[in-house]
DNA sequence: CGAATTTGACCAGCGC
DNA sequence: GCGCTGGTCAAATTCG
């Protein structure tokens, strides 16, 4: 009896680890396609810039980059013109802190609201933060703390994509139509803690509308799910890496040079991180993931390992090969300190929470008319 | 009946 | 100052 009690306990555990490869792997090659579209997206700036520099704007010019599978939108492009024109940084998050103080003053809900959401710490972030303090100073770590709440990612990825749900609650709280294209953006805010700062915006793409690109911003209050750690840690690992990328020319004096886009090595149509202004912006692209995914040199190493991950994850399963994979991947990226550095945080999340196994899968994320 | 969504009002930037 | 626009609020309404 016993002996089955415990084989019971091990299967249960199994399928546990396993869950927890599936997601490492998953978040593993979001982060690899974050990086190919990187690189991607840097030659795109590169580009951009020439272009920018001879004045050209020519639609022929948009419809090329189009025509070469290059997502250029009108909003790049007037973001482009708005970091050329000035730049103005700061301020706008305090200034409208004290703004909505104000404002709150009347309600005495709120109020308490806004205290909280300003004095709350994001729990699992805490030990980030702290192993950020330890090398940093702590100046740095609040400083970080307040970039990363203007950080944002963004997800594209297609409708069909299983993701669609991240496994958080989201609640509407608005909906506005873009100038642009005929369709709404639909404004989200998390719900599962009170006060939770994380916002979250869904609009899909005018010209393919199958594509969703919903971006995220600021981290969470609470603890989350086991469901929704994944697109969680993804997207806060994302944050991390892109400010931790733009951090080291500390106190502020940033150059916002469009054109200076983070430059992180080996990359292709993975993710695409733009320093740009006024908001630091990742963007994952999720469209063509799973199926088509190498066609040149260097991420050959990737997907031998992503193969080497899923064999032992769907066989073994034993915590020794998890290690080991876990080992790998890190040694396998270390080629980047930052890139590494977030990715044994969000590693390091999800390995912590390994109990609460609670496999929820679906909350409606109700694809908006 | 409580919670979530809808939807127009509202407000701050920003360009003119 | 005016009007437009992106973002948020909150009353009304629907949903479960
Ligand atoms: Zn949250």
């Amino acid at each position: 009896l016993a002996m089955l009690a415990e084989l019971h306990h091990m299967s249960a555990e199994n399928q546990r680890l396993r869950e927890l490869v599936d997601q490492v792997n998953d978040k593993y090659n979001t982060l690899h396609k974050h990086l190919m579209k990187l690189k991607e997206k840097q030659h795109n700036n590169k580009i951009k810039g020439a272009i920018e520099e001879k004045g050209e704007k020519d639609d022929t010019i948009t419809r090329a980059f189009l025509d070469t599978g290059v997502a250029m939108t009108e909003e790049t492009w007037q973001l482009l013109r708005k970091r050329l024109a000035n730049f103005k940084p700061k301020a706008k998050q305090e200034r409208k802190n004290t703004k909505n103080l104000t404002r709150d003053s009347a309600k005495s809900i709120r109020d308490k609201r806004k205290s909280e959401d300003e004095k709350a710490i994001p729990g699992w972030l805490s030990n980030e933060v702290t192993r950020l303090s330890s090398l940093r100073d702590v100046d740095q770590a609040s400083e970080t703390m307040s970039m990363i709440k203007k950080a944002r990612v963004s997800v594209r990825a297609t409708t069909d994509y299983p993701m669609i749900s991240d496994g958080c609650q989201w609640r509407k709280y608005g909906q506005k139509i873009a100038k642009g294209n005929p369709c709404p953006r639909a404004y989200y805010r998390c719900s599962m803690g009170t006060g939770c700062p994380v916002r979250k915006q869904v609009q899909r793409c005018a010209e393919d509308q199958s594509v969703l690109i919903t971006t995220y911003e600021g981290q969470h209050n609470h603890v989350l799910p086991l469901s929704a750690k994944a697109m969680a840690s993804t997207t806060s690992s994302a944050a991390s890496m892109l400010l931790s990328g733009s951090m080291p020319s500390s106190d502020g004096l940033i150059h916002p040079n469009i054109l200076q886009s983070a430059t992180l090595p080996f990359s292709q149509n993975l993710a695409t991180l733009s320093t740009s202004a006024p908001f630091p912006t990742i963007t994952l692209d999720l469209t063509q993931s799973a199926t088509t995914n190498s066609s040149q040199g260097a991420p050959q190493k990737f997907l031998d390992q992503t193969k080497l991950f899923n064999l032992h994850g769907y066989q073994g399963t034993k915590t020794a090969s998890f290690m080991d994979m876990v080992n790998a991947a890190t040694s396998a990226i270390t080629s980047d300190p930052k890139f590494s550095v977030a990715l044994m945080a969000a590693i390091t999340s999800i390995i912590g929470s390994s109990h609460s196994n609670n496999i929820n899968g679906a909350s409606g994320d109700p694809t908006f008319q």
